[in-house]
DNA sequence: TCAACAATTATGTCGGACAATGTTTGTACG
DNA sequence: CGTACAAACATTGTCCGACATAATTGTTGA
């Protein structure tokens, strides 16, 4: 199974303390983060622990670091999935805007896997949309089977970036993703249509197919505000 | 000046020998990695130095540590901008499968942007479109100021996602960018396209705004496949 | 055969040390 | 007074060694 990892726990304390700091301070972006001896003393850690946890913010473009400088906020961090003490509804605010940017590219991604697709991987898509078929009327959670048909898609493009960005996009909002809605099933009137969906790819029928992966993405979109009122009631 | 610093040089190594061994040992998806110590002494580097540098992959998305257990890839890697001995030949595959994915995203922020922009962000929006015609119109580096233009666009849709997203691929490929083409100022020709495509996003214009973006990518695309071209040839 | 326990392996964290480099301060000279 | 150079300082980069923690593997015993 994906266990995705969200970083160890102390590495997430030292992301929440400079969330924190950041939100106090209003540190925009080319301001300067606090030393990393300051905030291992600060959290009681060691300093390569801290180190660590910034080093996944300068991956992900968040900060740079400079030797002799210092480490500055490089983009925007508001509306970042990075915030810990979210309410629920900031929560469905960031699954809605993950949802925002996903749909273009799994939209793209569709158009171009059934113009590109050679005939193994149309085959391929075939054989999951028909097992998500049975797994799904058979009641069972069709999730796996659902990620491995929409991996095989982006796989098809040829364009490994359309698996990779959606796939971190998934990653890095995964609390989002699992967390509030859980056994929910997201999306689950949706999946009906994944089988017009992979005949239109099979058949290279690309703005078809674009179409019906838009209404599949509305319908996710839709469940999740659905969830999103749901809980603002509560 | 936006440095972009690729990680230090003894990460770099660390990476490259890894890259290295997964091709040479036809590593794939769920298979494990070198241990941190081993790497470390073929290597010649601390583990620390290690760790960091696998770090950044993990943050990416591309490996999964498990204590314990060990790193393995997440993902495939094949086409990722993170190798290092590439040709032109494919650094330029690589600048279009990033301009593949850029296009999609693009589009949709503009056509977000036309319709939920604010009065002060569409003036904003108007006002870099002048800048950006004078300093072109002028003979000089449209380059910064065609940042901030867009820039101001992803800003206009409201969700942080579309200019973390985009702007995160241009980081990761910024050697793409800047290194072969230089001071081509890739995409010269779409630089007019820009005032009807302010224009269309001032007034609201969604599918005209998101019509002339993609003109515009479609532009920058050319020019990329007209040097490559160029570059094959020598 | 299988379950419980022990040994091994590998990552996670700590602490300290020095190197490399950018920033700031201080001082001397014009 | 102000500029230019030099020293001190601050901060990240790298290294080492050690122990903690968790997963895997091997072994033993019922």
């Amino acid at each position: 199974m994906d266990q995705i990892a969200p970083a160890s726990q102390k590495q997430r304390q030292v992301m929440d303390a400079l969330l924190q700091i950041i939100d106090a301070e209003k540190l925009g972006v080319g301001d300067r983060l606090p030393a990393e001896v300051d905030l291992a003393r600060r959290l009681g850690l060691g300093r390569g622990t801290v180190r660590e946890a910034i080093k996944s913010w300068e991956a992900m473009g968040i900060v740079t670091r400079n030797k002799g400088a210092g480490t500055v906020l490089a983009t925007d961090i508001s509306g970042h999935a990075l915030q810990l003490p979210l309410s629920v509804t900031l929560e469905a605010q960031s699954l809605a805007r993950t949802l925002a940017v996903r749909r273009p590219l799994e939209i793209e991604a569709v158009r171009i896997a059934a113009r590109e697709a050679d005939e193994r991987q149309r085959h391929e898509i075939r054989g999951l949309m028909l097992e998500l078929m049975a797994v799904y009327e058979a009641g069972e959670d069709w999730r796996a089977i659902d990620h491995r048909f929409h991996a095989a898609i982006h796989a098809a493009t040829g364009n490994p970036l359309f698996g990779q960005l959606i796939g971190q996009l998934q990653r890095a909002f995964h609390d989002i993703y699992e967390a509030p809605f859980g056994q929910a099933q997201l999306g689950h009137a949706s999946i009906p249509l994944h089988r017009p969906l992979a005949e239109a790819i099979v058949a290279g029928e690309a703005e078809a197919a674009a179409g019906l992966m838009a209404q599949i993405l509305d319908e996710v979109t839709a469940a999740a505000a659905a969830v999103t009122a749901r809980e603002e009631q509560a």
